[in-house]
DNA sequence: AATGAATGAGGTTTCATTCAT
DNA sequence: CATGAATGAAACCTCATTCAT
């Protein structure tokens, strides 16, 4: 019995804590398709499987805990780019988003795998204060978005936030690449599907936020990829 | 053992099949947030779980194949609709696209539940088959799209309902009600999340086109629900 | 995968439920210390783990049909003398107590060890449907027992029963052979429970009985075993 | 990490251990359903998990501890009442019995679920030991037992006791309240089950030792709750 | 001595799929 | 064709015990 190097002070449990989210997120990039067993987690992140319910109480309450991260981190780097001190335009959220959200593997697979998968057997107390948690990040995006689009109506930034990440999430599961198809992908008949999701992202939510901001729909100033 | 009158004739093997795919909806209506296990489908068809492998080779399959009819029959009211005598506009397509899809219930669970969960263990010829016929389809509505709308370049008709769908869905992801936290939705803090999602997303899906084909984000001309 | 002989008619069924339970009273009585898990049971019965499931719907609720049939049995003998042709006295009592009761070594120690140990998981319908089917079978058993019995005054026939069978379980419990101690028991210190449980719990029953019916607790007319 | 106070002198490491018991004894009065782990029973404690190993070589040894204490303080009293000036009788006996045994919850829950299960895992010598004590010590009150009641035959003051323990036991886990069911209890079927446990342990006593004694197995001359 | 993080065997239950009837 | 009994691979979670700190 090899036991891992123990995590006695608070810093290193909240280390180890993100290590076994590290290692969901690992697993979820690698196979976007299944969600990992427990044991298949605890193993990556090179803890036994008990171990793991030292740190979350359940597998679902520790794949909400990933979700959040990922949900936080992201906002994080909007509000450091809307409060920072540069203007703000669609492309510069967009290359936020491309960083943290789009490009981030496991997000998306997470996001859309676990929608409402996981808030079925959440305790009801903690899908809500999950919930309030990101609502309220969410407000405080919003409201700072409208203050760099003078053209969104008070109360709509929240929702170009909501809508965009909408769109990402659901062009996501229509185009994003699926591997196993190989080759077989180049057949004329797909062609529909061979996109590149990057920059169909992109293009759709220039067109969103065109609609929403009522800003010109031009396209990207350079190739953005 | 009550056994259920045989199906001999091709027309009546369609139509137990079309029996099955009734139920599985039926039970995605009713729990949305659970996939239904063969044994209650079959059930719910009148039928036994044996029964159901006569009719598809495996679970995924029955659900891909729900999920195929889904697809088709929205394409096809759309097709009616843009091949049809009348002129067409946003408000024409979004009637169809609510009666269609945003409006019937099992639709968008199946959809979101089984994006990419359903070409995990479906055979990949059968995978490739499936997403031929439906980008053939899409590929057709698109054209006839831009035929209505002369302002959507050649080859972008297909993006709009591709970037559409993606919204449509991704929004359902995040906005579907959700009865169990019932009242507690009402708290100050969870604003956000109860919104009025078919029209929302009748606001985003203008916003969307309004952005694509240069068509005025007015709103709608009287309120749509 | 070497599949079992199915039970399809409803006797074969309640066959493969009853070799069920046999089995499981089997693991009792070799290890009266623990309780088997499901897929030893199982596989006593030739069959897999799942298939126990298809007859009862819990372990628990497994090991309380076989202490339903235990009882059931016990006292279907004892209705059988009760309400036989011949004259009924303690003795005779207790000779089927000693055949169905006592000497049932799956009996006791399924018992001891599940009084309350059962009722905790077991839905509460179940339980008090397994109570009221029990106690009407004791209070019938009761009332027959004091028309044999005259001394007895009415209703304290039941008691008699509960009594005696309070004290079986609970010398069982005090006396029941411990092999493991094999010759160790022979230490003089020990001498107090290395008794004769069978010899026992007549010769304590014969005592309760005699306060309780007012019938000389005269010793056996002849050794009893 | 809070560091409890350590015990270096033998008083207090045998206060500590004492403490133990007393926390796990007061789990089995809350939950006499079901075994507290052992992290709980040091919590109770006011100790942390690894520290009960320091006080006891196993969880089930600790519980044999916990009964051989509740054993002992009973025969304690019983030896005092029988070695001291007074005269004894039944309903003497009977008063300490109620006052040591039947009244203290957590002996007879720990005592039932205990029986055997415990006897497994111990280590044979630390089992035999144990029985050892106990046998003496019931022996010792058995003998003391005879001196007041001249009509019990050399040796059988032990099976007194032994009979009558029996009988407490047995009877409490047939009929120990169960909070559970509640109001349900009060259905006519049920009358059976719906016993006041104390008054029937008397009664039973009363009946078990008018047979041993060829006492008069006259009511209590008052009532006795 | 005291702690509590780490371990992992062990147990119950679900359910897609097979196939004898 | 239709059935549903049988299968057994997963999967989650608990908790007694160990041992580094």
């Amino acid at each position: 019995m090899r036991v891992m190097q123990r995590a006695v002070a608070d810093a290193d449990k909240e280390e180890r804590r993100q290590a076994l989210l590290d290692a969901a997120e690992a697993m979820f990039v690698e196979h976007p398709e299944r969600v990992a067993s427990v044991s298949e987690v605890a193993a990556a992140a090179g803890l036994a499987k008990g171990t793991v319910y030292l740190y979350f109480p359940s597998k679902e309450q520790m794949l909400l805990a990933l979700h959040e991260r990922h949900v936080m981190r992201f906002f994080e780097a909007v509000m450091a780019l809307l409060d920072g001190p540069g203007p703000v335009d669609f492309d510069a959220v967009f290359e936020v988003t491309r960083k943290h959200l789009i490009r981030m593997p496991g997000y998306l697979a997470l996001t859309s795998r676990c929608f409402g998968l996981m808030e079925r057997e959440i305790p009801m107390e903690t899908a809500l204060a999950f919930k309030m948690r990101v609502g309220q990040t969410i407000a405080l995006a919003g409201t700072a978005l409208e203050r760099h689009f003078p053209t969104l109506a008070p109360g709509t930034g929240v929702l170009v936030f909501l809508h965009s990440y909408a769109l990402i999430v659901g062009l996501w599961q229509l185009l994003h690449p699926n591997e196993r198809f190989g080759a077989a992908m180049n057949r004329p008949e797909l062609r529909l599907f061979k996109r590149d999701y990057e920059h169909d992202v992109e293009a759709a939510l220039r067109s969103l936020w065109s609609g929403m901001t009522a800003i010109a729909p031009s396209p990207p100033r350079k190739k953005s990829r």
